[in-house]
DNA sequence: TTGAAAGCGGTACCAT
DNA sequence: ATGGTACCGCTTTCAA
């Protein structure tokens, strides 16, 4: 038995040095028995003597001092700030870590609200991280991507709607979502079109280009969009609502399923009837949106798979230039059900 | 104008080496300038000619040395895991890292999905942080405690429900939230009370303690609590709804808002009356819940301030002993809405 | 005001 | 099969 923890708080913390003094040997030997090192051969014995010796100290590897003598880390940074994210966006999350875990990478998630693009790319840059995956939260400028990469980052992934000169891109086309939506809305024969715009800070880089692909979507047809800023709030939806019929508006992209469903109710408390009156669609496909009367139309994207990404930022690591610059990966298709 | 970026993948990242030399004086001039150090006076021109040297250089100092040689960081380690979180938690996850920020640390997310206890406590000690916060995703135990402070961890703080011995513990009392929910259902009358257990992986920590604040809040009365495992799914909503009636319950507290809007709108397709034949009552206050007719009742319950756990991190890390062993900090109030 | 040098904790080359 | 040792980038005495 061991003296409670507040002793320890004195101790100091175990080196491979004192490793090495325990077991009697020298801390090359230390580090080829705890590295497995295939390039040396050390005796059974003096094998077991290392690890019952670092087992009793607790010897736990400084990180730090290997990564400075190996030159190079296998941290992959995410950057993430304050975006409110759904299911979808939690789950790509996981799966990547996951993913990059079994490739050996240390993957580490750096908060980076309130930094300013350049400042967030050096404190980044601090960390000597081997890839930096922006899942798009936090701007990323050419200047941030040339720190990183002076700072010896392989990679510079990008993950969004626009794309970063310097950096891989992997174009999440948002716009796409828009389009769909927007497109679906107008073969239902739907003619003057809300598209919900949120007004919550962090959204605009998916909310601006789902806009943008609802535009495409009526071009060339006689139907017309109109952005609807909303918060999310009820105050603010049946504002909206209220003044729906001088709008003349018959259907709407809600932006995605929450807002849909926000929207739904006041425009039904409103004494608008949906989707008779006005068509709604929302997006992302959630659980809750099928649960309202009528069921709620969405549309569903499916997410890069957290594994592709993993390797692509595997491959881009051990060689630059062997990955594509840019790709799409957000396929988007409408679920109809009775909201439209 | 500079070479594209290709270039740069072979050029070394630039040392503090490298800026003494382009501005012509020592290392240690270079450290003392970039780090304002006050104990020494370095003229004007000199720090000019530093300034502009890192500059052109793009240089950024090196982390890993740094704390290396400093023998501490101050990075705080917070463990996440796929948990299906909540506004509540995502706010106060980010309230936590800014309020962190300004006390001058760095924070770092370490995802820790599918490692065993312990071996995520190396995991995490290898990185030496100064301060490791767990917020409950990932079970912490004694071992791993010990082995976090024997790497130099001055600080291991869990928040969650159960405590874990050498570590500081905030109890977030998820009983609480049980307890008042069914408490308050009591009270409306209610005899016999269901209470919803997610079948989900990693919630198994909040629905435990809530189930067992179920309990006693039956204890001395003579109304009973039910455990009605459910999915989150509309099958297993439809098959819990399906066998209500032979149940004989008149009142379910459905875990959380979500699993309550699955569980009523099952109810209400199976014929069953919302709150007269069975009253619900969910948690969170999400808004989606204040859609539905009848708008559901809920538990309110206030997380704790960022700033305030930051605070405590920080004084725990300067003074071990300083700080309360445990405090709970979890406040929960009943909500009603019209489901109850 | 500035520089030389030691040392933080590992790893890997070169001897032995 | 093992040990000695230089070195990774940075900070910080101590001397000049």
């Amino acid at each position: 038995m061991r003296k409670p923890t507040e002793q320890s708080a004195e101790r100091p913390v175990p080196t491979s040095a004192d490793v090495a003094r325990l077991a009697g040997v020298s801390r090359a030997t230390v580090s080829y028995v705890l590295n497995n090192t295939a390039a040396v051969r050390i005796s059974e014995p003096t094998r077991r003597r290392v690890r019952e010796a670092a087992e009793e100290l607790g010897y736990v590897p400084h990180a730090a001092a290997r990564s400075l003598r190996a030159g190079h880390s296998r941290m992959v940074l995410l950057p993430t700030a304050h975006v409110p994210i759904g299911p979808l966006y939690s789950q790509f999350l996981n799966e990547l870590q996951w993913a990059l875990r079994a490739l050996d990478y240390t993957v580490v998630q750096y908060g980076s609200l309130g930094l300013e693009a350049d400042e967030a790319a050096r404190a980044w840059a601090e960390l000597r991280p081997v890839a930096v995956v922006s899942l798009g939260q936090v701007q990323l400028t050419p200047q941030g991507v040339e720190i990183l990469k002076r700072s010896g980052a392989k990679a510079v992934i990008t993950l969004g709607s626009q794309r970063v000169e310097g950096a891989h891109a992997l174009v999440m086309d948002q716009g796409r979502v828009g389009r769909v939506a927007v497109e679906h809305l107008v073969e239902r024969g739907r003619r003057r079109i809300g598209v919900v715009v949120p007004e919550e800070p962090g959204l605009e880089m998916f909310a601006g280009p789902r806009l943008e692909g609802a535009r495409q979507a009526v071009a060339g047809t006689d139907a017309t969009v109109v952005p609807l800023p909303l918060r999310y709030e009820e105050e603010s939806a049946n504002e909206l609502a209220g003044g729906w019929r001088e709008r003349g508006l018959d259907a709407v992209f809600a932006y995605n399923d929450e807002y849909a469903m926000l929207l739904m109710r006041a425009l039904q408390d409103a004494g608008i009837s949906v989707p008779e009156e006005t068509a709604v669609v929302g997006s992302d496909d959630l659980l809750l949106g099928r649960l309202l009367r009528p069921r709620l139309s969405t549309v569903r994207i499916d997410m890069v798979i957290g594994r592709h990404l993993a390797e692509l930022v595997d491959s881009v690591v051990r060689d630059p230039q062997s990955a594509p610059e840019a790709r799409d990966l957000l396929a988007s298709r409408v679920v109809r059900r009775e909201s439209s």
